[in-house]
DNA sequence: AGCGACCACATACCGGGTATACATATCCCC
DNA sequence: GGGGATATGTATACCCGGTATGTGGTCGCT
């Protein structure tokens, strides 16, 4: 949802053309998410559909120009006034990968743990690098170099989970011993145990 | 492209039928990313076609069984010892959010910084409270544990940064007034400016 | 003239994700 | 014991985000 509302947010200022609207999005992000252009044309034909947007007339160079309705800057303003929700956040690739590689036996997950706090410190590397580059006062200048702290917060922050992982393993290790041999002799006897324990039900997962 | 490698590696442990693979994914992570039933079947049959998986067989009580492949094992390993690529990271919609706050004229930035703070801090509650109740020491209950640990991470990094944009906003406040007027007499010279300042091109952007 | 780049728009296609249909089985309760 | 709510289990339709590709036009270069 967020390309969408960053399209209407920047119709908003001005109204556009497509190609334009693109342009627009990857100089204030710093190009950290490129953007396709096919997702621009759908979105706006998404938008045209649904009441936000309105598109049609053509400029003095023949561009098709999309302007933003009255319904679109009321959407715009909920966006902004409207934090995100943390309730449903999204899936975390790095997140589910340890949670398996824990619970599925034969997993070496020391090494994973290992291998990805490389991978991300080399990606604060380049983070670093690149913010030497991004030193301008300008608006977009200032937006991009905020969109880059982000991701150096975030880099930051999965090492030091990483970090807190490889901690708590450790010294965790001695219990989960004892609790292994009960695991591996009886799998179904865990899910049951499982399905017991919470009292949630499947309609109560699938209602919400 | 996380659940079906999660789903994999469930496989690779012990044959299993679909809704049996919803139950595992959740009970490991908690119910933290409820996962769609339908998901589940769909990417089962993309698996098969992928010749990852392979089902057909029924057990016992008639359930649809899915066994994983010697390719699928292999994808499975490539996915524990390959870190997650952090060079494109998925798209932050909080960060895009700042980004258009900031370069949009007439967007009350510091109160979007503010209400989203209430509301991160809010789900840090949460999230708290959540631990409190996880003090297993079972396998999956560790799992969950460490998923809610990167949920809290991720939190406090989100607030760290949220405080930094407050303060980087109010340092550059006087230059951006500055800057303000240069910007609101030529928006088109600034486009231009950009577009010759970036070697880029698009082809560049679009072959990557 | 021909080649290659860039600009601009449009569409096809795929995967993730949700909602829903449909069929059994179980349980409770009047 | 019949019936409604609830749970289990599989399958499919649908929408949206995202990528790749197709098409046509302009400009500059050799």
């Amino acid at each position: 949802m967020s390309v969408k509302h960053a399209l209407l947010a920047l119709l908003e200022q001005e109204p556009m053309y497509g190609y334009q609207l693109r342009a627009e999005f990857e100089q204030r992000t710093g190009t950290t998410w490129p953007l396709n252009v096919g997702q621009v044309y759908t979105t706006l034909s998404r938008l045209e559909r649904d009441g936000l947007a309105q598109g049609g007339g053509e400029d003095t160079e023949g561009h098709v120009i999309y302007r933003i309705t009255d319904a679109g800057r009321d959407e715009v303003a909920t966006w902004f006034t409207t934090p995100v929700a943390r309730t449903q956040p999204p899936r975390d690739e790095l997140a589910i990968k340890l949670a398996l590689a824990v619970t599925v036996p034969g997993v070496d997950v020391a090494t994973v743990i290992q291998q990805q706090r490389s991978a991300t410190m080399a990606a604060l590397q380049d983070y670093t690098r690149l913010k030497r580059q991004a030193t301008g006062t300008a608006r977009a200048e200032l937006a991009w170099s905020l969109v880059l702290d982000s991701l150096v917060f975030a880099a930051e922050a999965e090492v030091r989970w990483l970090d807190h992982c490889e901690a708590r393993l450790r010294r965790a290790a001695a219990e989960l011993d004892v609790q292994n041999s009960r695991l591996t002799d009886g799998t179904s006897s865990v899910k049951r145990e499982f399905r017991r324990s919470t009292g949630e039900t499947h309609a109560d997962r699938t209602r919400r």
